[in-house]
DNA sequence: ACTGGAATGGTCAAAGATGGTCAACGGATT
DNA sequence: AATCCGTTGACCATCTTTGACCATTCCAGT
């Protein structure tokens, strides 16, 4: 078996019942498989991803952290499509702003976060001199980055 | 936890009812936990700074102190605030998050629709090829365009 | 009034503690 | 042979902790 496999398999384990994430230090678990810290990361983005189920959080620095998120399961499908398959690396004001409205249309989320989503997206708030591929890139993390949240909370 | 959370925490407990100020002496305070004093200055600086929603006072010399006052800021008052004065054309993704929470806490938005807004600000989303400078200026921006919703909607 | 020491708090930079990124190497898979 | 995936290490970014040195205020003794 991977060392990579291993490392999957004793995270997973750390989850007890009920319980909707997991914390550990990176080098901790680095240190119990022998491995290079860089290798935590390696499992983390090629097994704990979004698209896995489960979103990640981290903290620098002395008393720092890696937290696995898990995602709730009961949300709408629409949310997952949208995450998992109709969110790629790039969007443009316009599908992302209908995107948001027919989210809270469908009761996943409420109109004023709707709104508030849209308000980041707005074109406004990229209205910088860069490309216009870089700033759908950025819109597609920013909502993708929101509906982690939304997710999140099942 | 950190020592520095541990002080934070401490410190947060020494307010009673409708107090608005706490004093305390920075070497008493270092003493008991058994920290160097400026260690008690770190934790000012990075946990109860204006942003945060406090102002600090203090004295030198015999009978000195540190003084740490609750601001109290009307809702629209401090939106005004950020919206003209404390947000400039740029601002980092640690004070944004800062302020986000703040806003929060003083009971202006719920603390779904900070997180919500933390998530669309958070260093992720903006994970693409350009300099921090532009970064930190479109971050001032989605931040407006969401505070002027809020005031809006208010 | 002066003056110098004691009692406080402030600043800043270095060291320590974490985690992140990226590119190279090598074996496995196609 | 080409590609993919796992493994590793060098280098980077961020946050915390500590200590050396500085500034201000009070007070007691001239």
């Amino acid at each position: 078996m991977r060392l990579s496999d291993m490392i999957e398999e004793f995270i997973k384990q750390l989850w007890g019942q009920d319980e909707t994430e997991v914390d550990f230090k990176r080098n901790e678990m680095a240190e119990y498989f022998q491995c290079a810290p860089s290798h935590i990361n390696y499992v983390l983005s090629t097994r704990f991803t979004p698209d896995h189920g489960y979103a990640i959080e981290s903290h620098r620095g002395g008393g720092g952290f890696i937290r696995i998120i898990k995602l709730q399961h009961d949300h709408s499908e629409f949310l997952n499509y949208l995450l998992h398959e109709r969110l790629g690396d790039a969007i443009s004001a316009r599908e992302a702003r209908i995107l948001c409205l027919q989210l809270a249309e469908q009761g996943t989320i409420s109109m004023e976060a709707a709104e508030l989503m849209c308000s980041a997206i707005n074109p406004q708030s990229l209205s910088v001199p860069i490309p216009d591929t870089l700033k759908d890139a950025i819109r597609s993390k920013m909502l993708r980055n929101m509906l982690l949240y939304v997710a999140q909370r099942g």
